[in-house]
Formats: structure tokens, sequence, C-alpha cells
DNA sequence: TATGCAGTCTCTAGCTACTTGAGAGTCAAG
DNA sequence: CTTGACTCTCAAGTAGCTAGAGACTGCATA
């Protein structure tokens, strides 16, 4: 019989996670002094302490590890924990390898600006919107601006507030300037009985845009410079190995005419 | 401005998120009602939270991030901080990734053998540790017994008590059950004075054992059934993609003289 | 004007697997 | 009997939030 500090040289297991381990039922002393209420461990919990130290090791938590030596699983249930144990693993290490070629990435950017970049992209997950959208193939990319005027001016007088700033959707699948074939999208709460033609007679749709991850950069500048943050966007999103899976969304934070100048946010759906 | 509410709903960042970055200081709100401690934000803050996402995702903790985001840092400490992490984040990789094997090995252990197997390997730091040994190279293995008994016949007489239980250390590169080159070793506290050769004859020889990482496993049965627990010691180190550094030991933690039968804790010395 | 309800506030506790420390008691040697 | 090493219990700390209790605020409706 050894008192926890000589089990503890001979098992090289802190006396504290000994005492832990004790205290958690996972692995009491063979006995306790009734008078002093120290703790004396036998040789033979050495196997006991291996066994939880190697489940430890892979990942299994004290709670798993009491459940499996208290003999409470079964096989079929042990082979399942340990299957699901191996797809997380398996999943934190793409997760940490993606994190690290995020961290080369911004040190080469580092390296290579002499600072920070000055606006970073995220990924966000994005909640399934109902709008109220107008759609319509423009010939010149600034009469988007118009076409959000013409889908305010309808949806006010009607009572229909929307719910979050509006945003443009950039249906082609690649870049056109002169045939834009772009979606101006109102958020609302609920599905609507009715919705008003615009004064510029324009027809409202409803739908729902779907949600999902996305890439987010906000971009803090004039219009003009919105090809930046796309470039930004771009190579984060081919850096984490990642492709691109909807149309492109700029939702107007702030808009243009803001004295402060507009912010905008660009979302490109990833997976 | 915008209450939390929205401000999170904008930004996709949860609000208790939100209270807990401002609380630290991370990103204070725009400004806060006297009177109702009503938080508000404006949407420029927006670029400061993204970074703060971002950061997190390179795996900074917040305490770094706001070293970083007030400016309190070179460009060249900005540089070493993402090195060390780089360098942290490769290291979790390789780590987990072996974690990953160790997980598919007990599975395939447990689909081949239909259970777990009865004892296991774990990999300990051992403390370098100041010992008085025996060596010598032996005709049969199971003479390590007497050497052993003759330790002890000399050091008990003389005071001097081993402070551990006494080991062995196999020198041979490679098996050879005729000509066994093996050193006992009785672990002390200190360097001696002076060691009395033993009744049979054998010198005592004062020497460091160095620490390091070890595989180890308990072997709880006889000695004639000992190569199953280098077996699986030795798969356990494959598979772990480590190799042998050092002899390997052998503990002896109960004597065979026992009425339970011996158990003998077997190290080997990994990289 | 009263009521309701969604939103917000502060504060506390909980999550994992321990570690650290305070204050008190125990053991063996000299 | 003292000394020093060891042990005990209990509480608090770790990171980055989340969840919940109980109270207050703001806005819309009856």
């Amino acid at each position: 019989m050894y008192r926890i500090g000589e089990f503890s040289t001979i098992s090289r297991v802190p006396v504290s996670a000994l005492r832990y381990y004790g205290d958690r039922g996972l692995l009491p002393p063979d006995s306790i002094d009734p008078d002093t209420g120290y703790r004396y461990y036998a040789v033979t919990q050495l196997p006991r302490l291996n066994r939880i130290l190697a489940l430890k090791d892979l990942g299994l938590s004290l709670d798993e590890i009491t459940a499996i030596l208290n003999d409470e699983l079964s096989a079929a249930e042990l082979r399942g924990m340990l299957r699901l144990k191996q797809a997380e693993i398996s999943q934190l290490v793409t997760e940490e390898q993606a994190r690290l070629s995020r961290v080369e990435n911004r040190l080469r950017l580092i390296e290579s600006e002499g600072m920070m970049p000055s606006h970073d992209v995220v990924l966000k997950e994005m909640e399934p919107q109902r709008v109220v959208s107008l759609r319509e193939v423009l010939a010149d990319p600034r009469d988007v601006g118009t076409m959000i005027g013409d889908g305010y001016a309808a949806l006010m007088p009607a009572g229909i507030m929307p719910i979050a700033p509006c945003f443009s959707v950039y249906h082609d699948p690649e870049f056109k300037p002169t045939e834009l074939d772009v979606e101006v999208a109102f958020p609302v709460a609920t599905q609507l009985e009715a919705v008003p033609d615009t004064p510029g007679g324009r027809s409202f749709v409803q739908r729902s845009i779907p949600g999902g991850k996305a890439a987010v950069i906000i971009h803090d500048g004039p219009y003009d410079t919105l090809h930046e943050s796309y470039a930004a966007i771009g190579n984060w999103i081919s850096d984490n190995e990642l492709r691109i899976a909807g149309p492109a969304q700029e939702a107007y934070l702030i808009a243009p005419d803001d004295p402060g100048g507009p912010i905008t946010e660009i979302r490109l759906p990833v997976a």
C-alpha cells in the first residue's frame, strides 16, 4: 500500500490528478484511513490508471472513460463512441490545417505589405432570409441605386419596413459590365399578403434567400474600390481551400449619401 | 446607432458575445445610455468586430487580440506572435494526427479481437533518476532475480533504502537469450559516499539514468508472458510513429513471490 | 391609460480537467 | 518535543463564452 505521493511517483501522475480521479469515482483509492483521511493505493490499481490515461489520450472525456471502465457499455456502443471520436478528430485536424494556412497567409501578407490588411474576411453562418425583391438585367451597374430607391418608394407608403439592411444579389456566373443580372432584396419578417408595384413599374417577388456559410468582408469606402475587397475575399477563399457556392451579395449598411461615405458588406456563399 | 440585438443581427455575432467583448474592452459600444445602460453600436464598428473574429480565427486569445487592436505591438512583435502561433498549430496538428491513429488502432484492435486489449500502453515523462547499479552479462535471464537479491543483501545492512522500486536495464541492442547484458538499478535520493560490494562479489556503480519520454505498459502476470507486453508496446510505438530511443527497462513493482504474482512495468524510451 | 411583450440590463453559475493555495492535521526521524 | 515533509479539505482560478434569474425599458396596441 502506497500513500498518494509514492503512488504519484510510481505512476508519474500528479497527486492533484490522483485526488481528482478519486473524487470523480474514476480511480478510488484502495482504502482510506477513516481517522486521518489518508488515501492508500495498491500497485494493482496501476493498470486501471493506465487505462484511464490511455483512453484520455484517445480524446475521451472523463465521463466517457467512467462509463467504459464501469462496464456500462456494450461492445457496439464502445465502437460507436470511438468512431464518433475518430470523426471528431479528423474534422479537428482539417480545421486546424485551415487555421494554419490562414496564419501563414496572414504572415505572408504582413511581410509583403509591411502591415496588417486594412480589412478582414471572416466566415459567418447566414440564416435563411425571407425577402421581397426586384430583379432586372441592367445595362449600367450604377442603376442598382435607382432600383433600391424605387423599391423603397413602393414599400414605405405600403407600411412595409425592411427588418434588416437591403442588399443586392448578383446572379451572373461571371462578371458582365454591360448586362448585369441583379436582384435587389428587402428582408421582411413574414410572408406578405400583397406588395404593390414600384413607381418605376417594377414588380416585387417574394422568396427566401437560403442560408449557409458565407465569406464576408466589410467594405468601408466608395463603390469604385469595391473590387479591392472582392480581391481580398477571393484570395481568402482560395487560401482556405473553399469554393464559391452561390451568387455574391452586397448589403448596403450605410447609404452612399451619408457624410462618412457608404459602408457595404460583401458576402460570398462558400462550401 | 443600433441596439445590441440589431447589431447582433447585422454582425451575426451573439448578443452575449458582444456584451462580453464590450466588458473586456475589446469592442466597447459606441455609446451607452447613462439612464438605462442600453448599449448602442455604430456600423463603423463592424470592421473592428470583424478583425476580432478574424484574429480569433487565427487562434489568438482575446488578450493577444486586445494588444494588437490597441496598437501595443510593433510589427516585429506581431510577426513573432504569428510565427509562434504557427508553430503551435502545426504541433497541434501533428498531435491530433497521432491521436487519430491511436483511435484507429484501438478500433482495429477491438474489431479484430472483439474486445479492448487487456492492458494499455501510455506515454509518460520520466524524470532523470540517480541510482546505484550492478551490471553483468548473464548466460541465463533468470539470474536477474539473484542479482537483485544480491544487491538488496548489500544495500539493506548498509542502511541504504531504495526510494523507488528497483528495475533492470537491458543494454543489448537486440535480444540475445544467452548473453544478456543487464543492469540492475536501485534508485537513491542522493549521491552516496560509499556503497559496499555485494555478498556475491559484485561491485556497485553510481550513475544517473537520463529522463525523457517513454512508452510504458504494466505487465500483470508471470514473467514468461512478458513477450506479449513487449509485443503490445512495440506495436504501439510503431502505430504512433515513434522510435525506440534507449534501452528497455523493467521495474519490479511487485516481486514474483507475492501471492498475487509479480507486477512489472516495462518502459521503452522513445523519441 | 393600461397592458403586454419583446428587448435589455446586471449578476451569477456552469462548462473541462485539472492546478494552486490556504489553513489545518499527520507521520517519522532526531 | 520539535522539525520538516507529507497529507487532508475546501475554495478559487483557468478561456471564452452561454444560460438563466430577476428587474427594467421601449414600443405597440386595446
